[in-house]
RNA sequence: GGGAGCUUAGCUCAGUUGGUAGAGCACCUGCCUUACAAGCAGAUGGUCAUAGGUUCGAGUCCUAUAGUUCCCACCA
């Protein structure tokens, strides 16, 4: 072994021989339970952070456990490139609008960026050590993909669960799209509070309304009040003047309304938000289209019409103002629902969409959100607090250019609905041809391309049926799969509709087990954000300067679903674990070159290190077992310091001198020091894959016969040892502390010879250990008294 | 307004079923000891947020309160 480990030489040449020699693949033949992991495709929208490194490093050591564990682990890896995200990351970049371009051109140029930073990603997961199996790569644009994708709309359709319909929807202005309730993020927004008067010419005085969206005045419909407002009674059933507009709308009770907030009198318009949406369902109001797709007033709005709402309502504030309408105008900050890709407020626009029905099953997904185990259990509230308060259907259908497209045609005549047939997909009904040539509803011949696509979750919400491969047998043995694993920010996202899908299209669990990560945070109160751009948080320079396996021990000193804050002492910790790994192994091979491996007559201490590497692992799994990387990694941890500190400094000795001990006490050291080591290693390979490759390939593969330590097996040592060995050595090292405390407390070297020491109260199987007290304690004699307390006393 | 997490040493956090408070870092002291000074040994340091309760016994279970973070709702 060299004389220094240098991780830049050593990682790179191991990440490629692990690509190479397809260490981490899977494989389809195996007789081996499978266990398969539903990793997140990564959205291509921008550039990795550290965040992606943490949470798919935690992941990423489960399958790692596994494959060690007797499993044959199914872990692809996939890259979310079509939709909305990937198309905002090209306008940005490339400084284009989609809708200013021609369709294909656009689409044109979104593959090729989004390909450009899929090899991107690929490059610097693999630079992280990630083990998933590359050849398992899907990207949700491919025409795979697609198929399936469209495929499940297609059974969505055929058992009715998603219907197509004109009815309000949630639309960002920005975008240019209808978006689903999941996506929406609620933001506090600085507003006025605007007051003005609706005039009542019959009763000849005025009611005082309040509002944060004076631009609708154009839109209004009615004015609310309370039932029981005993300031309103009069107004109630009498027509009001709208200001500036002129025209009069009917004052209309509705207990929703609250008598405290504003003036109590409410207008209603539709729509300015959810609120007005209930109201104009309930009371059959009509509608009045005041903004359009674009974020501008329509024709509706008189002298504000082209403006966009934020201009249009400056301006009529200021008209308001002008005609000496406006009452008073307050600052409030309020909560706005906004679009999570943009921040920009949502509006609700009647358009034709497609909806899959989420409000006639919402027991039944909180039914399969109950059999999923969830880890940390409690992450589950999250998933049943949002199905509880869905409250409408999702829409799926987005008027964009680059995603899955809807594989459905308009009759021209009647407007009869076509879909795909099943062998035509993918399918791109703006290119080909209805599966029928005449309509089956009226009969007519000319039809319409629908021309929108799938909302992106659309399509990742059947990763899993894309990695078992829906349609052919692996399918039903595949699923449920084994575990799925994400960030909790998209629990009511990703895990919700992937559970729906699966109810719909198998009714069975997507997958058994979910493990939830955290968030990386700058410090205690702050998210890492793109837009900071903290070049010291990427991912690749964090990897360059200290290292995969410090980065990756680092994400493992988080706990199960907690974020963790970026610490500087973690990485320093870490640099300095696998630098002592290093050196112990470089130490402890040194005695075994051309070591034959036979089992021993152990002497008492090297079955006490045995023993309590069984006693370790037995737990390590445990913690493991519950997706506990942190706990687990610590105990190895723990194990390992202890091997070192204390176990070779008693074992060494017998190590350097032979000739003293005798062939039989060195051959037991050399035993336990070979093995315990090379088990170690396997463990730590979970963590740190770099470092304990370098070491096995110099060292213990041609006693494993694998060709990677990634292809071993983690086991326990067996051992056939005396009973409560691991208390006898303990009881040692004690022993031994207490030496050095005194040599501590009096100012002495550690090799200074204690010429007489006293041991009480230990029980007598401590004298068999004589020998490795005197050696590590370097004490001259040593005599052993009946006690009751125990006690070491040096003379 | 509803829900969840957290509150333990100066800092970051462990603490499985209740049984004498733990680790790492930092700080302090000592040690060149034939792997490692990027090392080793040791010391200091805590009313376990607060108040009640259950119990022989509570960091752990129950109830309330406070602070804090997150999720959801609140958009007139």
């Amino acid at each position: 072994m060299l004389d220094k480990y240098n991780f830049k030489e050593s990682e790179p040449k191991w990440q490629e021989y692990w690509q190479e020699n397809k260490v981490y693949a899977f494989d389809p033949n195996s007789e081996k339970p499978i266990f398969s992991i539903d990793n997140p495709p990564p959205t291509v929208s921008g550039h990795i952070h550290i965040g992606h490194i943490f949470s798919y490093s935690q992941s990423e050591f489960i399958a790692r456990y596994k494959r060690m564990t007797g499993y044959n682990v199914f872990y692809p890896f996939g890259f979310d490139n079509n939709g909305l995200p990937t198309e905002r990351l090209v306008e940005k970049e490339r400084g284009i609008r989609a809708h200013t371009l021609p369709r294909e051109e656009f689409t044109q140029i979104c593959l090729d960026v989004a390909s450009k930073y899929v090899d991107d990603y690929k490059r610097v997961f693999i630079m992280a050590g990630n083990s998933a199996d590359f050849d398992l790569k899907y990207s949700t644009i491919s025409s795979e993909v697609q198929k399936i994708s469209q495929k499940s709309f297609l059974d969505l359709y055929k058992k009715g669960n998603v219907y197509y319909a004109q009815k309000p929807a949630i639309w960002c202005t920005e975008c240019r799209t209808s978006i689903a309730q999941a996506e929406l993020e609620s933001k506090d927004l600085e507003s006025t509070f605007n007051y003005m008067n609706f005039e009542c010419k019959a009763l000849n005085k005025s009611i005082e309304i309040a509002t944060t969206r004076p631009e609708m005045l154009c839109a209004c419909v009615c004015v609310f009040v309370h039932p029981e407002d005993e300031r309103y009674k009069d107004f109630v059933g009498q027509k009001v003047e709208v200001p500036l507009y002129g025209f009069e709308v009917p004052v209309l009770t509705d207990d929703v309304v609250d008598k405290e907030k504003g003036t109590g009198a409410v207008m209603c318009c539709t729509f300015g938000d959810e609120t007005d949406l209930l109201w104009q369902e309930k009371h059959n109001l009509p509608i009045k289209v005041a903004i359009d797709d674009g974020g501008r007033m329509t024709e509706l709005a008189g002298k504000y019409a082209g403006l966009k709402i934020k201009q249009a309502r400056e301006q009529i504030i200021n008209d308001l103002q002008e005609s000496g309408k406006l009452i008073k105008s307050e600052t409030l900050v309020h909560a706005v629902s906004t679009h999570e890709r943009c921040g920009t407020p949502m509006e609700i626009l009647i358009k034709k969409q497609w909806f899959v029905d989420l409000l006639s099953h919402k027991d039944d997904f909180i039914e399969m959100g109950k059999k999923v185990h969830w880890y940390p259990d409690y992450m589950k509230n999250r998933y049943f607090e949002w199905v509880a308060n869905v409250d409408r259907d999702w829409c799926i259908s987005r008027q964009r250019y680059f995603g899955v497209p809807i594989p459905v045609w308009y009759c021209k005549h009647c407007g009869q609905v076509i879909v795909a047939d099943e062998s035509q997909l993918p399918c791109n009904p703006i290119v080909d041809k209805p599966p029928v040539s005449t309509c089956p509803h009226c009969g007519a011949s000319e039809f319409e391309a629908e021309t929108d696509v799938f909302d992106t979750w659309h399509t990742s919400s059947v990763t899993p049926q894309i990695n078992c491969g829906w349609g052919t047998d692996r399918y039903g043995k595949m699923m449920p799969m084994s575990l799925r694993t994400n960030a909790h920010e998209i629990i009511r996202t990703w895990d919700f509709y992937t559970i729906v899908k699966s109810f719909y299209h198998s009714n069975c669990l997507p997958w058994e087990n979910v493990m939830i990560s955290g968030f990386v945070l700058a410090d205690k109160d702050n998210k890492i954000s793109k837009s900071k751009n903290n070049a010291k948080f990427s991912p690749e320079s964090l990897i360059n300067e200290k290292s995969a396996d410090v980065t990756r021990y680092w994400s493992a000193t988080g706990s199960l679903g907690k974020d963790i804050i970026f610490s500087e002492g973690e990485f320093k910790n870490g640099a300095k674990l696998v630098n002592k790994i290093w050196n112990a192994s470089k130490f402890v091979l040194s005695f075994l070159q051309d070591y034959v491996v036979k089992q021993p007559t152990l002497l008492p201490i090297d079955q006490w290190i045995i023993a309590k590497f069984n006693q370790m692992q037995k737990s390590f799994r445990a913690y493991l077992d519950k997706y506990e990387i942190g706990l687990a990694m610590a105990e190895l941890e723990k194990y390992f310091w202890n091997f070192c500190d204390n176990y070779i400094e008693i074992a060494k000795r017998r190590l350097y001198n032979p000739q003293i001990f005798g062939q039989d006490a060195t051959d037991s050291a050399k035993y336990a020091c070979f093995v315990v080591l090379k088990e170690m290693l396997k463990m730590f390979a979970i963590y740190l894959p770099h470092i304990c490759e370098e070491i096995y390939k110099d060292y213990f593969e041609k006693y494993e016969g694998e060709i990677s330590i990634h292809k071993t097996q983690i086991s326990y040592i067996p051992l056939e040892s005396v009973e409560d060995i691991v208390e006898q050595g303990d009881a040692v090292v004690e022993i031994v502390s207490s030496i050095r405390r005194y040599k501590s407390e009096n100012n002495l070297s550690l090799k200074y010879e204690i010429p007489k020491l006293i041991i009480k109260g230990y029980p007598e199987y401590v004298r068999t250990f004589d020998g490795d007290i005197k050696a590590v304690g370097c004490v001259l004699d040593i005599q052993y008294q009946n006690g009751d307390e125990r006690a070491v006393i040096i003379e």
